[in-house]
DNA sequence: ATACCCACTTAGTAACGAAGGC
DNA sequence: GCCTTCGTTACTAAGTGGGTAT
């Protein structure tokens, strides 16, 4: 796949290919540059596991190269400077390959000692591909080479045990292996609340009903008259017994799903192995959907081969469909970025296939994301002064424009599309506020002009905020809303795609949501700036950037449900304070004691004590420093979400400045899957970077 | 102008599993 | 060694926004 990859290379006569496990390679090629690119991969089983005979492997001069390409190399980097740098019709490859005979020109006679090369953690470090110090492709094509082994689909259905019984109407029936199905998908959440709910239960019945032959159509007329408790029990044995499963039982499903994932869990893009986010087809269920969703109950069926549409390179090694079956569709568009995908049936949508963020196509788009937020920080204040100015308008549609643009300014709303009515949940953004989602009080709680919110946003989340905003805005609020219903559109005039055009004249790809991303990451910077204690500890300098942090997830409202155990483990917690403080007394009782103690003896050893005394006492008020700065923490945490902002808003090269400058282990910041997605800002952030 | 389709990002929660306490 | 706790990962719903057809 890594030669079928290469542009470039098809006038390669046979003689000079090499094989390596199943595959062709140029020998001067394989020589020259394989190891640099092929060191690039996450894990290059084949190369390791299959070694050739050629015995090339082994060779000594070749195992003396770096594995690592250089990366200073002058024509190099001269191709890869700045954003949006893209050079049609040159391509990575060539670059690779020039990089690493520059290389070798270099340190031709150099030899690496044995046991360097060896290093395990090193050469991992060494490994990972930094795609951000390579050119971009032209704007619009996404790959060159694609190829992976499509998706895994879900288990086939397992017929119930035999003893396992289903109840009409009080007597037992067996239902056909599609209705059975079905009613486990219903058996298994009967203890949620929503099974009790009329729209989920009517939906659940209507599409269970489809499933049904004509007697049990005949049969099962009414869903209350249906048990399924014995069901839910035989359900909830299972769980138990996997549970309590051995060891061995354990490790067998383990390394089988790591057989999944390593088959299926990477494909191959551009010479570089990749991680796929979610290579797992969604298996059948009933769909929950968040908040009071019209469609909630309905039947999420089981997707087939047959519905599938696979995109890859026409030169790749195309997946099979299972035995017995083909798929919908297999195309070849490399202007868009999924493997695989498929129509859902509760709305119709469509469900890809993708790579991982720490894949080099999402953090390439991710990187693009907060350049762009760094570009509306240069024209920001223009920008601000225009919508004021458009208050006063004569048009109301730029009017509403500027109201609308000012709140999702300042308060970081959503754009706020319209949604077909009753297709979902009856959830709004900016542009789609009603009349009834906001009230305007004049005067409140000694605050002038107080406009207080509360709607549903994404997720069915609440917005709820009482905000004093400009004169000029509480009255055009007022003239939007006279004569109006509350179920009114409030920005009648507006909608976001109006709104998103205005603000492309704006400035080169501002849309609605960028202003989220700028205000959070502005707000994260400044708030570092501010909150973050020189003389504080490292624990105490974490608070603080949570708190950074939290404020921005404040400003994003990003919510979550306090965790159920909350107040049990914040109780846990302050009764662990309590016996850090005890142990601190007597440490520090203990300490007065020796120290009285060497007054009078004043010999070495009572002065060690003291010594070790000291120390101990410092090391208990360290320890419940942590705890108290824990509680704190986690306290102001109970129902604010912190990734999501982490993941999707903050520039982490301001973190990784920041943890640059304070001498912060960027562990203690992001783990391990934060680190992945931007190994591209941890790789190229310095502590001056300002945001 | 509007509806609709498509691709892609953003979102909260459930399930899982490692670490730490008893 | 078992149990609890808590962070991580998997999952998939619900947004945004661009493009195109009507």
């Amino acid at each position: 796949w890594c030669l079928r990859a290469l542009p470039g290379l098809e006038d390669v006569a046979d003689g000079n290919l090499l094989k390596l496990s199943c595959c062709w390679f140029p020998r001067d090629f394989f020589f020259e540059a394989a190891a640099s690119f092929l060191c690039c991969f996450c894990s290059p089983p084949r190369i390791k596991d299959e070694p050739d005979d050629d015995g090339f492997y082994a060779s000594p001069k070749e195992d003396s190269k770096p594995l690592k390409r250089p990366r200073e190399d002058d024509d190099v980097k001269a191709c890869f400077q700045g954003e949006g740098n893209t050079v049609p019709g040159s391509n990575r490859f060539f670059l690779i390959l020039q990089d690493s005979k520059a290389k070798k020109a270099k340190s031709k006679d150099k030899k690496v000692p044995e046991a360097d090369k060896r290093k395990k953690p090193k050469k991992e470090e060494e490994q990972k591909w930094k795609w951000w110090e390579e050119e971009r492709y032209p704007e619009g094509i996404k790959w060159k080479f694609l190829e992976h082994k499509g998706p895994v689909f879900a288990p086939p259905y397992e017929p119930l045990p035999e003893n396992v019984k289903f109840y009409y109407d009080g007597k037992v029936m067996k239902l056909s292996t599609k209705a059975e199905e079905v009613a486990t998908f219903f058996a298994k959440m009967l203890d949620h609340e929503y099974t009790t709910k009329e729209i989920f239960r009517k939906n659940f019945f209507k599409d269970w009903r489809k499933e049904m032959t004509p007697e049990e159509k005949s049969t099962i007329t009414n869903l209350s008259k249906c048990d399924f408790t014995h069901m839910s029990q035989y359900f909830k044995a299972q769980t138990e017994a996997r549970k309590q499963m051995s060891k061995e039982e354990k490790q067998k499903i383990k390394d089988e799903n790591e057989r999944l994932l390593k088959e299926y869990g990477y494909c191959v893009m551009d010479n570089h192995k990749e991680r796929i986010a979610n290579f797992k087809i969604e298996p059948p269920g009933l769909f929950r959907g968040r908040g009071n969703h019209p469609k909630m109950g309905m039947l999420k069926r089981r997707i087939m081969p047959e519905d599938i549409i696979i995109n890859c390179s026409k030169d790749s090694k195309i997946p099979p469909p299972p035995p017995g079956h083909k798929w919908k569709e297999v195309r070849h568009d490399n202007k868009v970025t999924w493997l695989v995908s498929w129509t859902e049936n509760i709305q119709g949508s469509i469900k890809y296939i993708m790579l991982n963020p720490s894949s080099r196509i999402k953090g390439e788009k991710d990187w693009q994301k907060y350049e762009t937020a760094r570009r509306l920080k240069k024209c920001v204040d223009k920008i601000r002064n225009q919508y004021r100015e458009d208050w006063k308008s004569k048009e109301m549609k730029v009017r509403q424009r500027a109201v609308a643009l000012y709140f999702i300014d300042k308060l970081a709303l959503r754009a706020g599309n319209e949604k077909e009515e009753g297709e979902t949940a009856d959830t709004v953004g900016c542009c789609s506020l009603r009349v009834e989602h906001i009230k305007l009080h004049p005067e409140l709680d000694g605050q002038e002009y107080v406009v207080e919110f509360d709607f549903l946003g994404k997720d069915s989340i609440r917005y709820y905020n009482k905000v004093p905003v400009e004169k000029r805005v509480f009255k055009n609020l007022q003239l939007f809303m006279e004569n109006k219903q509350p179920e009114d559109d409030l920005f009648d005039r507006l909608n976001t795609s109006i709104l998103n055009k205005h603000l492309q004249d704006l400035m080169e790809g501002l849309t609605a949501k960028v202003f989220r991303t700028y205000n959070a990451s502005i707000t994260l910077q400044q708030q570092l700036k501010e909150l973050t204690n020189p003389d504080d500890n490292i624990p105490a300098k974490i608070l603080s950037y949570n708190r950074a942090n939290r404020a921005v997830a404040i400003l994003c409202n990003h919510q979550r449900a306090p965790p159920k155990t909350f107040e049990k483990s914040m109780m846990n917690l302050q009764s662990k304070i309590d016996a850090k403080k005890e142990q601190l007394a007597d440490a520090r009782r203990e300490l007065k004691s020796a120290k009285a103690d060497a007054k009078v003896r004043r010999d070495e050893k009572s002065k060690k004590s003291v010594e070790s005394k000291k120390k101990a006492v410092q090391r208990i008020e360290e320890q419940l420093m942590k705890l108290e700065v824990q509680a704190t923490d986690r306290e102001e945490n109970k129902q604010i979400a912190l990734s999501t902002s982490k993941l999707n808003y903050l520039d982490p090269r301001i973190s990784v400045a920041w943890c640059k400058k304070w001498g912060i282990p960027i562990e203690k910041i992001y783990n391990k899957t934060q680190r992945e997605k931007f190994a591209w800002a941890i790789d190229m952030a310095e502590e001056d970077f300002e945001f």
